[in-house]
DNA sequence: CGGGACTCTGAACCCAACTTCAAGGTCTCT
DNA sequence: AGAGACCTTGAAGTTGGGTTCAGAGTCCCG
């Protein structure tokens, strides 16, 4: 809708630091924008949208460079498989958090049941959880 | 038990490349043994469960600053903190996976119901999810 | 005794994704 | 016209957790 921003302006419509718009540039993520006759970038809205785009993927769990690949617009199947391996990864590290969640609550029991006595043995059970892994 | 062994088979028992080891040592997570002498740095048994508590711990989401404060044996509630916190990190990840999971499912559905016309509706699919994150 | 596998050191390098710096130009308000 | 907030650039620095390198010494087997 509206002209041109600055980039402090395309900065703050899409909450990220101005530093971090140029570092997008020089990878390549974003266009080179038109200058003003004193050399500042010009943005548009399209700017704005895939900025938010790039910080949502991240979000998501994507790289820099898989957010390039999806947004080189490659073909419909590679684009798939990119998100079938995040979302591989994704159950996978749940799998990993789950696990953890399970040491840490032993060893946050350990923790209670010997604080009477003054010794710690909670370096014991998360040792031990190296072997049930 | 056994007596002594030298660094890389201190690294084959805990699994782990000598050049970390080293590293651990250098960084203080790891006592600097004594020496040969040959200068060869002489480990025993406790180095091995060390080194493995190291990685348990750090599977388990801590960092090499954590695991410095939990080796120092520091007092039982100063551990107890550092797991609490741990464990709300992971309840919030835990969180947030379940989120981009949903995103991914999204994204693969349209994926698929986008693919015989050719256009690409996943951008849309992952940039809709940062308004409802 | 030779050769291959191991070890020693300090320093430099790696990764991703930024951030910071220095030294200058520009814009806007008062 | 001056102050302060913005913008420009390329280069260098940051983080965590290591790995790699070069050049030298050591150990073990045949």
């Amino acid at each position: 809708m509206s002209g041109a921003f600055t980039i402090g302006e395309l900065a703050k419509a899409a909450d990220v630091p101005a530093s971090t718009v140029r570092y997008y540039e020089r990878t390549g993520l974003l266009r080179r924008p038109p200058r003003s006759a004193s050399n500042y970038r010009l943005y548009g809205d399209e700017d704005v949208y895939r900025v938010r785009f790039i910080r949502a993927a991240q979000a998501t769990g994507f790289t820099l460079d898989d957010v390039a690949e999806l947004l080189k617009r490659s073909p419909c199947h590679r684009v798939q498989r990119r998100i079938e391996e995040r979302l591989k990864e994704v159950l996978m590290r749940m799998k990993d958090l789950r696990r953890v969640q399970r040491v840490l609550r032993a060893a946050l029991t350990t923790c209670q049941e010997h604080e009477p006595t003054g010794r710690c043995g909670v370096i014991d059970t998360i040792s031990a959880s190296a072997r049930s892994k």
